[in-house]
DNA sequence: CTGTTAGCGCTTTCAA
DNA sequence: TTGAAAGCGCTAACAG
């Protein structure tokens, strides 16, 4: 593999200056920058940013380290955090920590290690201890999705609890009483907010004997476990309320499984919608949150941390996505 | 940031005593050792992989340039590469070129720059020169997903072909005659083996006069809107072959809006199905790949290169998944 | 406009 | 068991 100094001693000039046709950078005379080029694609020449990241402390590479690609929520904000990052001229290094405060610490060692420009993390728990270290290392984070006990930090995320209290009023407006929420993880500023709107609007509504939620996994058989245990109590919910897209879809699976009709013997609303693209038939009614538009949102963010690295560290920002009632079939009509 | 030499310098040895310690490699003494570790305790200190990549050569990255990290079938691969990589000690930058070969050839370019240790490829074309760019570099490379016109790489991919036949011949057993594929695009090997085994089995069941079939993309547009413009035509099939999960979902959509039961008016039937994981209704009648296996087979192919790097170009392989058929609600029942 | 020197942080010789 | 020197490929800083 050639290098600069190949190409260099091939087109009779110094190494300085085939450095500076590559980057454009400098005075090269007309002449020089031709035969150099032509040198260049002579040989398949082509620049070592490893040589050159060592210069310059710069890798243009950040980090997204989030729970799993495979949620349709993950990766869509995954789109949006590559599509900013490209026009930035940044590559991402994808992580999926899977919710483990583990396996995100590992990561976090071995990104320290590779030197990338910036992290932006969905952190496993509310306190985060990778945020210290990365602040330690001056290394800019941006935090997704979910806040953090920490400060000083910026976090674009969508409004659980706005989400979680519209979704719930919603259900009580139709006449429901008995709403059971299967939340997330209680390690999650998401899961801990969806609860939190829950019971808000159920209090708001003279409903506090009704209360009823679980803490589980973001995961489809979190959603259909819980759902089966619920309908083997005496007292069955009119309504079940899933803490994410896939904890709902786990629930709309065991309630199928056990016979149970929806929206007519029980009715279902989600956090998280079913992108489109993914559903013919779109059921559910749901609170949406933007994806996409987070990823691009944050990669932003951590994009003019990274540029403006010396500055006076600037306020830090807290941006928080509005979310949307969607309704659709799965909640039904009044009840009573 | 602290380097080498200043914990070197804090512990009263030279760096090359540190390196040695981090890298366990060559003899250091215990006492030594031990008061090491501390100052890199005490400093913080983080190993610049950069650095050490100059030396060795090696990055321990690879790429994984899929069309759309999106798409189920690709998401659910990448997590297979990334959870096989990460055994084998690599990490995995990821990109999207959403087919088109520009794009490719800027991912290619950039990575080749990166110095990654090897590239999985979904090619946009089945001529794809960036597979001699990369022989050329001597980057190891495997094909995934597809095939290419290039001889000498490695692929793994599904039995399109055999897929396609299977799933043709099936609706012909219910009765089928007016069957219509909507395929990928026809740059693409795995649209093109899909029309071939479409037609084979036609063509077996001396249907050559019904054989109907349109190149498009592997989007749910795409298949909405081919839907759309079959059914305005004067002969309407009696069942649609999606070429993909998302060129499926297109055309259910496009069925309801145009108020057409699915499967009383038509059949339809889907290569590649929906995780299980986002569906809680599993309704289509599919062709199933497994794109878990396909990513983590191929990661394994490449780790295997990258570490024979100076070997015998061994033999290539061509490793092809079969696919299994799995019969649901949507293609209905006999017809006539 | 072009070149020389030095050094980014690490590790591979080769010596001690 | 430890260290000195050299160099991976590139580019600032400073000549010329």
């Amino acid at each position: 593999m050639p290098t600069i100094h190949d190409v260099a001693k091939k087109a009779g000039v110094a190494p300085i200056t085939v450095s500076r046709v590559i980057n454009n950078s400098g005075y090269v005379s007309d002449h020089v920058r031709t035969k150099v080029n032509a040198v260049i694609d002579e040989l398949g020449y082509v620049p070592n940013v490893i040589a050159r990241s060592l210069k310059s402390k710069r890798t243009n590479t950040i980090a997204l380290v989030i729970t799993d690609i495979t949620n349709p929520f993950f990766n869509i904000l995954a789109r949006g955090v590559e599509d900013a990052a490209f026009k930035a001229g940044f590559n991402v290094i994808i992580c999926n920590t899977d919710e483990s405060q583990e396996q995100e610490d590992n990561y976090i060692q071995l990104l320290l290690q590779k030197r990338v420009d910036g992290i932006l993390l969905v952190p496993a728990e509310t306190h985060s201890q990778s945020i210290e270290l990365l602040r330690k290392h001056n290394t800019p984070v941006v935090i997704i999705d979910r806040y953090v006990e920490n400060g000083g930090v910026d976090v674009v995320r969508g409004d659980s609890e706005s989400g979680a209290y519209q979704l719930t009023k919603f259900l009580i407006d139709l006449g429901h009483k008995r709403i059971t929420l299967l939340s997330g993880p209680d390690t999650v500023s998401t899961s801990i907010d969806r609860v939190r709107g829950y019971k808000q609007a159920m209090c708001d509504h003279h409903l506090n004997e009704f209360v009823d939620y679980f803490y589980g996994k973001y995961s489809q058989e979190s959603g259909a476990q819980l759902t089966r245990e619920i309908f083997s109590r005496k007292e069955k919910p009119t309504a079940i309320f899933g803490g994410n897209n896939l904890v709902s879809i786990g629930a709309l699976s065991a309630l199928r499984q056990m016979g149970i009709k929806v929206p007519d013997d029980v009715a279902v609303v989600s956090f998280d919608d079913i992108p489109e693209s993914l559903s013919y038939d779109p059921f559910m009614t749901v609170i949406s949150q933007p994806p996409y538009a987070i990823g691009q949102k944050a990669t932003e963010i951590l994009v003019s941390r990274i540029k403006n690295d010396q500055d006076v560290p600037v306020e830090f920002q807290e941006v928080v996505f509005p979310v949307e009632l969607i309704v659709r079939e799965s909640s039904g009509g009044k009840v009573n």
